[in-house]
DNA sequence: CTCCAATACTTGATTCATTCAAGAAAATGG
DNA sequence: CCATTTTCTTGAATGAATCAAGTATTGGAG
């Protein structure tokens, strides 16, 4: 797990201020992958007790347009966040419980696939949900069917 | 394009009732592929002036679950819709104007990709969304790049 | 064809993540 | 330490989506 010291060299190295909320901001998303907005603001309430959302909003914010956090938001969930960045790896989705776990991408790179026909687009990243069922949500209910 | 009797058809075999509501959002998303629901319900007025927003959201619910409309949700896009099911296509999204185009699955069965690690899950379904620039975006400002 | 039960729709209010706006506070360079 | 810029606080607003209660419509049974 990275220290403060790291938190501090990451921000000055993308040119961003270095401050308290955005030390815990790192922090609690080193913490927490796949977090949700609320769930930071809370984590990092429990080291400042008083920043408001809107910095953490705004954080969130300055720190995914540095490349320090990445957004992600699969269908029905609101914003979540992770400091994995740089690997292009990809996700797999719970539809039963909306548990969100890493899957490492064979290539590492962007784009990792080619479309077959690119419409015309330039592309340059290939972004990868995968669908299922986590292992407890099988677990619970091995014999139901998640639906299509 | 099919027609009014075909959008019928679709809703019986689906087990569903047919109602006006319904086979206007059906027309509406045929359409207007990837419209977002605002753009259905304006599309919808057009032959049913007096539905409710509520009645939308609720026929493309319903729809949706019963699989003669997939949704779509690019990060910082509201929820959009498409008829196209079936054929497990992908899409790709302009990173500049949010536009969405159609991108053939080379498989063309789910799940079209196998994860390295699938973190125990049983996986069903592998989502593609193709970031980039399109064609309009890509005249517009030859020189610039689109953000990582 | 008529009636009934189930389902769908209308109306109106509400929720909640996210954003906007204006002023106060803090951070960096000089 | 000071000045300028950026960031944070406070409080309000936005807007997609959902909830809830009552009315209307659908499709099957009689």
């Amino acid at each position: 797990m990275p220290t403060t010291a790291d938190f501090e060299r990451m921000l000055r190295g993308a040119a961003l201020r270095v401050t308290r909320p955005r030390l815990a901001v790192l922090s609690a998303v080193h913490d927490l992958p796949h977090a949700d907005t609320d769930s930071i603001i809370n984590a990092v309430r429990k080291t400042l007790p008083d920043v408001s959302h809107q910095a953490v909003y705004d954080v969130l914010r300055a720190l995914t347009n540095a490349g320090l956090l990445r957004r992600i938001q699969p269908l029905g969930s609101v914003a979540r966040y992770e400091a994995r960045v740089g690997d292009n790896h990809h996700h797999v989705v719970c539809r039963m419980c909306g548990a969100i776990a890493d899957v490492d991408c064979a290539v590492g790179e962007k784009p990792c696939l080619t479309a077959v026909d690119d419409a015309g687009y330039e592309i340059d990243e290939a972004e990868v949900i995968y669908w299922g069922r986590c292992p407890k949500c099988r677990a619970k209910e091995p014999a139901s069917q998640p639906r299509q």
